[in-house]
RNA sequence: UGGGGAAUAGUGUAACGGUAGCACGACUGACUCUGGAUCAGUUAGUCCAGGUCCGAAUCCUGGUUCCCCAGCCA
C-alpha cells in the first residue's frame, strides 16, 4: 500500500465534508475557496491550502473551489500580487474556471449589511481613538469596559456611518463596531471593529471608498455571498469562529461552516511572510524567487515540479496540531518525480583535465548514451569522446581512503558509456595542487564493457574537453543552518541562522554539447550529481543551471562520517 | 493568571472500544555501466497518573506540555 491509496483514509476535513454530504446538510453541494490577500507571494504553505481546497472540490461531484482575493486592506495590497498568485495557482495545476472573485466587489453589499446591523442595534459608531480602544478592551484576564459611545441611538449611528462613508472624517477618527460583549473571555467578541476609515487608493475600487471592512466583518460575508459550504482556514482563526458565526446569525444570512487546520511548517526554512520579506529587503536572498526561498516562484525557479509539490501536499496530511515537516520529504518528492521524467546528461562541475595518452591525437568518437534508464521511450543520444577530457575533481584522490572507489593512481575505472581507463600519472602545480591526470585506456572496453569480464568498482561521468560547453552552475543548500530558524540566542533574530553556504556559484563548469541551446526551465539529471534546471538567467551564449536537489549520495555520508572520526 | 485548541516511532500521518499500520529518515543486504534507481530487511511510538471495560491510542477523572487570542492586519 502506498500514499496514493488514500481512498479509505480521509483527513478530518474530508470526513466532515463526506458526513455533510451523507446528511445532505448543504443540499449536496461542496463549495470551498482559496482566499489569499494580495499582499505578497504564495509559498509552499499556501500550496497546502490550495491543494486542500481545490482538492476537496475536485474529489466531489459538482464540487467548486473559488479563487477569491481578500482585498479589504488597500494599504497592503497590489495588483502585482494578484497576477503572481494567479500564475502560481495555475502553475500548481489548479483551475478556478470562472470562479474568480474579489472581496472588493462586495463592498456595497457589505455596507448594506452593516446598516442592517446598526438598525438592529447591534452595531455602533465609536469615537474612541485606537489607543483608547485598546485600553477599554481590557486584557486576557480582565474584562473590558463599554465604550462611552456604545449607547448611541440608531439614528445617530446611521447618520455618522453615512458620513464616515462620505469621507467627512479623517483617518482613525471613528470606527463602526459590533455591539457584542465587552466582558467576553474571547477578546474577539469585545465589540470588534467592523469598519475603519482609510483614505487610501484601492487597487480595484480606486477612491470610491474611504471606509474598509475588517477581516472579521468581511470574511464571513464573502463566504456567505459565494455560498461556500466549508470555509477552511488555519488554526489561528479558531478564536474568530464565534465572531464569524455571530455576524452571520445576526444577519440571518446563508451560513457556511468554518473549519480550521494547522498551517505547514518545514524544517530549515520559514513560512512567515513578514520574515521572508525581511530576507528579501536585507538582501540575504536575491528576491522572492530566489531558488532558496520556500515561495512557489522560488521553488519553480529551483526546478521543483508542480507534480512533486502536489504529491508532497498529499503526503503531509491535514491535522489540527502544529507540526514541522522534515524538508527531506519535500526533497524526496522531487527526486521521485524527476527520476522518472528528467533526461540524463553529463556535466562536470569542478573540472580536472584528463589526458588519455594512448588515445589517438585528433580522434573523436560519438558514443551512445541512454537518455533516461527509467523511460525507454526517451531514447539515446551521441556524446563525443576524445583524447582530452574533464572529470570531476572529487572523483580523483591521490591517496584514497577506505571505501573510495573512484580514480586514484594505478586504479582502473570506467568512463560512462566509453572506456575503462587507468591513471598512470599525476601532474601538479607549484603549490602541489593536482592539475592534470594522465591515463591509459583499454580500446577493448569501448562502450563500457570489458570482453574479459573484469570489473571496476566505479563509473565516472566525463565530458570531452574540446567539445564541452562552459556553464555556470548554482548549488543550493538549506536556507538556514538550524532545523528551526527561530531557535536563536538572546539578542539576535532568525536572520543569524541564515546558512552562509546556502549558495555556491560555480562558473567554470563543463557540460556535454547536447545542452547547447537548452531553454530556461528545462530540467535534467546531471549523472551522479543531482537534478538541475536551466535558470532564466541562461542564454545561448551563457548557460546557467540551478541545482534542484542532489542525488542520494552514500559516499557523501561515508565521507562525513570519516571526517568526524 | 481568562478563554480557545492540541498531544501516536527521529519526522509526518493512520487506526473512530477489538492484532498500533504507512510514508520519509536512519541502518543492513541484494542488484547495478549513475555510490542514482530498484528490491529485500532492520530500527523505533500511543504525554503522565488513575479509572470504566473481557478488551482503551480511542471513553471518564486529574495532571503535564505545546500552540493561538489583548491590530482600526489577514
Amino acid at each position: 500500500m502506498n500514499a496514493n491509496d488514500s481512498t479509505t483514509k480521509l483527513d478530518f476535513i474530508r470526513q466532515i465534508v463526506a458526513e455533510d454530504l451523507k446528511t445532505n446538510k448543504w443540499g449536496g453541494r461542496v463549495v470551498t475557496r482559496f482566499p489569499p490577500e494580495p499582499n505578497g507571494y504564495l509559498h509552499i504553505g499556501h500550496a497546502k491550502s490550495i491543494y486542500l481546497n481545490f482538492g476537496i472540490a475536485a474529489e466531489n461531484k459538482g464540487g467548486l473551489c473559488n479563487l477569491r482575493f481578500d482585498d479589504t486592506n488597500p494599504i497592503k495590497e497590489e495588483e502585482e500580487y494578484i497576477e503572481s498568485i494567479k500564475k502560481d495557482v495555475r502553475w500548481l495545476g489548479f483551475d478556478w474556471g470562472d470562479r474568480l472573485f474579489y472581496a472588493s466587489d462586495y463592498f456595497e453589499q457589505m455596507y448594506e449589511y452593516a446598516v442592517q446591523l446598526i438598525k438592529k442595534g447591534k452595531a455602533y459608531v465609536c469615537d474612541l481613538t485606537a489607543e483608547q480602544t485598546r485600553e477599554y478592551r481590557g486584557t486576557l484576564t480582565k474584562p473590558g469596559k463599554n465604550s462611552p459611545y456604545r449607547g448611541r441611538g440608531v439614528e445617530e449611528n446611521l447618520e455618522l456611518f453615512e458620513r464616515m462613508r462620505a469621507g467627512e472624517f479623517e483617518e482613525g477618527r471613528r470606527v463602526l463596531r459590533a455591539k457584542i460583549d465587552m466582558a467576553s473571555p474571547n477578546l474577539n467578541l469585545r465589540d470588534p471593529v467592523m469598519y475603519r476609515i482609510l483614505h487610501a487608493e484601492h487597487h480595484r475600487t480606486g477612491d470610491k471608498w474611504c471606509i474598509y471592512p475588517t477581516y472579521d466583518w468581511a470574511h464571513g460575508l464573502e463566504d456567505s455571498i459565494e455560498k461556500i459550504t466549508h470555509s477552511i482556514c488555519t488554526l489561528e482563526f479558531e478564536n474568530h469562529r464565534p465572531l464569524y458565526d455571530w455576524f452571520l446569525d445576526e444577519l440571518g444570512v446563508y451560513h457556511p461552516q468554518q473549519v480550521e487546520f494547522a498551517r505547514l511548517n518545514l524544517s530549515y526554512t520559514i513560512m512567515s511572510k513578514r520574515k521572508l520579506q525581511q530576507l528579501v529587503q536585507d538582501g540575504l536572498v536575491s528576491g522572492w524567487d530566489d531558488p532558496r526561498m520556500p515561495t512557489i516562484c522560488g521553488l519553480r525557479r529551483r526546478g521543483y515540479t508542480p507534480e512533486s509539490i502536489r504529491n508532497f501536499c498529499k503526503r503531509i496530511g491535514v491535522n489540527k496540531f502544529n507540526s514541522t515537516v522534515d524538508i527531506a520529504l519535500l526533497e524526496h518528492c522531487v527526486r521521485e518525480d524527476l527520476n522518472k521524467t528528467s533526461p540524463r546528461v553529463m556535466a562536470v562541475l569542478r573540472p580536472l583535465k584528463v589526458v588519455i595518452d594512448n588515445y589517438p591525437q585528433g580522434q573523436v568518437e560519438e558514443l551512445e548514451a541512454i537518455n533516461n534508464p527509467e523511460d525507454a521511450s526517451a531514447g539515446t543520444r551521441k556524446v563525443p569522446f576524445s583524447r582530452e577530457l574533464y572529470v570531476e575533481r572529487e572523483d580523483f584522490m591521490e591517496e584514497p581512503p577506505k571505501k573510495f572507489y573512484r580514480l586514484a593512481p594505478g586504479r582502473e575505472v570506467r568512463l560512462r558509456y566509453a572506456y575503462f581507463i587507468t591513471c598512470t600519472d599525476v601532474v601538479k602545480d607549484a603549490s602541489g595542487q593536482v592539475v592534470e591526470l594522465h591515463c591509459r585506456y583499454d580500446p577493448a572496453t569501448r562502450g563500457g564493457d570489458a570482453p574479459d569480464g573484469r570489473k571496476v568498482k566505479s563509473t565516472l561521468h566525463w565530458v570531452s574537453a574540446a567539445h564541452s560547453l562552459e556553464a555556470e552552475v548554482r548549488l543550493y543548500d538549506h536556507l538556514f543552518t538550524k532545523e528551526n530558524p527561530d531557535d536563536v540566542e538572546n539578542g539576535v533574530d532568525f536572520k543569524s541562522n541564515v546558512n552562509p553556504n546556502s549558495l555556491e556559484m560555480l562558473v567554470l563548469c563543463r557540460v556535454e554539447p547536447s545542452l547547447a541551446g537548452t531553454a530556461p526551465g528545462s530540467r535534467y539529471q546531471f549523472e551522479r550529481l543531482g537534478y538541475f534546471c536551466v535558470d532564466h538567467d541562461s542564454s545561448i551564449g551563457k548557460l546557467v543551471f540551478n541545482r534542484t536537489v542532489t542525488l542520494r549520495d552514500p559516499w557523501a555520508k561515508i565521507q562525513k562520517a570519516q571526517k568526524q572520526r
